[in-house]
DNA sequence: CAGTGTGAAAGTCTTCACAGCT
DNA sequence: AGCTGTGAAGACTTTCACACTG
């Protein structure tokens, strides 16, 4: 994600986008590093292991404090934390998933949000026929009841899953809602205002990229 | 994430991945617009729906040869017909899914894949319980048969959807069976041949991109 | 005119290489 | 010795702006 995909939402910090892009990928290592039981590493060591150089993973840090030290190289367990403190992970976030079509069920079901900061609060559809249907743990939610369930549980992010033609008419619903960052699994470039962010997962652009090399 | 080009493209070897990475973003914008009946488009036109800048477009583009005409802009069936044909998409690929959970699944019977250059062929699992089951179309088959399978269906590209602490070993038998992209769902950072493509999809990743801003 | 294709300029991002700390 | 943090250099990417064309 690739792809693809921007960020770039409110102009209100020096640091580059494609720098905070990178953050989550150093805060995966380290937690699979802390998992394993492992205390210090280095910016050569999590270069190895990314394929990133070592210059990088210490200037992008730089933007934000120094969290190591010579000779040493970093605490997991502390530059775990700083990097969630800097993300805003240290509480989780409340996210809802729109569509209750195949993508949105996977989604919903998918265990990886746990202890990554998320939590599936809801997923919502349009269809009668599927608005009540348990969807492992969850009711699917009446798409009318949206901006109500938003406010009600003071969720930010959301995830679209719903067929191509419909996805922007449901990010303009979200918009409206309150929601502030999208992540659209629709195939399709949404338009919403500056102070929300779309981030986009498509597949199908990750394969076409890959046959220009086949 | 960078590979050698293949073959004859008309234009020079020497084309940047980030240009080649969004193509298929201008190829996913034509077919739309060819689906709505329209005939030509501009550079600007593009930029608009897209949120790329015009002289990006054009840029891009001319990597690769003329196709617009001055004052009238593209022709939408041809600039897709030559998009096409530059990312190898004129002739479906075959694909496999690795790994039969709720993603696996999901992706299986993902309708997506229609009409943008790419067939699922085949789904695999080493759970002895699961193989052999119905998934949509498909009937599971055994990891064993992977490399079997994958020369006898000439797949060059692969999906990994299985739990993180496998998706390396995977990743393996899958370069082992001639595999040349893999397109890796399991948060993990998978260590490849460099004539081997990785292209990965972590939600979590993007939602914590966004949390930043938040 | 409207809109492409493109050198040149501007801007952004990555790597180098080393002083300095532990 | 080992490794960070960082200015400066280098590489890469985007934008500008305009000659040119249908």
């Amino acid at each position: 994600m690739d792809q693809q995909t921007s960020g770039e939402t409110s102009a209100d910090n020096t640091v580059p986008d494609i720098v905070v892009a990178r953050l989550p990928i150093y805060l995966r290592a380290l937690a699979t590093m802390q998992a394993g039981g492992k205390q210090y590493t280095s910016s050569q060591e999590m270069a190895d292991l990314l394929g990133i150089s070592s210059a990088q993973i210490r200037k992008d840090l730089s933007h934000f404090g120094e969290f190591g030290k010579q000779g040493t190289g970093y605490s997991i367990s502390e530059l775990h934390g700083r990097l969630r403190h800097i993300l805003n992970l240290e509480h989780d976030w409340n996210l809802i998933v729109i569509g209750a079509g195949h993508i949105g069920s996977a989604v919903a079901s998918y265990s990886g949000f746990e202890h990554r900061g998320f939590r599936v609060a809801g997923i919502f559809d349009n269809d009668p026929r599927k608005v009540g249907l348990s969807l492992g743990q969850f009711q699917v939610i009446d798409i009318r009841d949206l901006a109500f369930f938003v406010k009600q549980n003071q969720v930010k992010l959301a995830m679209i899953t719903v067929p191509a033609p419909y996805a922007q008419g449901v990010a303009d619903q979200c918009v409206a809602a309150g929601i502030h960052g999208i992540l659209n699994y629709a195939p399709v470039n949404l338009s919403v205002p500056d102070h929300v962010n779309v981030q986009n997962i498509d597949p199908v652009l990750h394969l076409q990229h890959m046959t220009y090399y086949l």
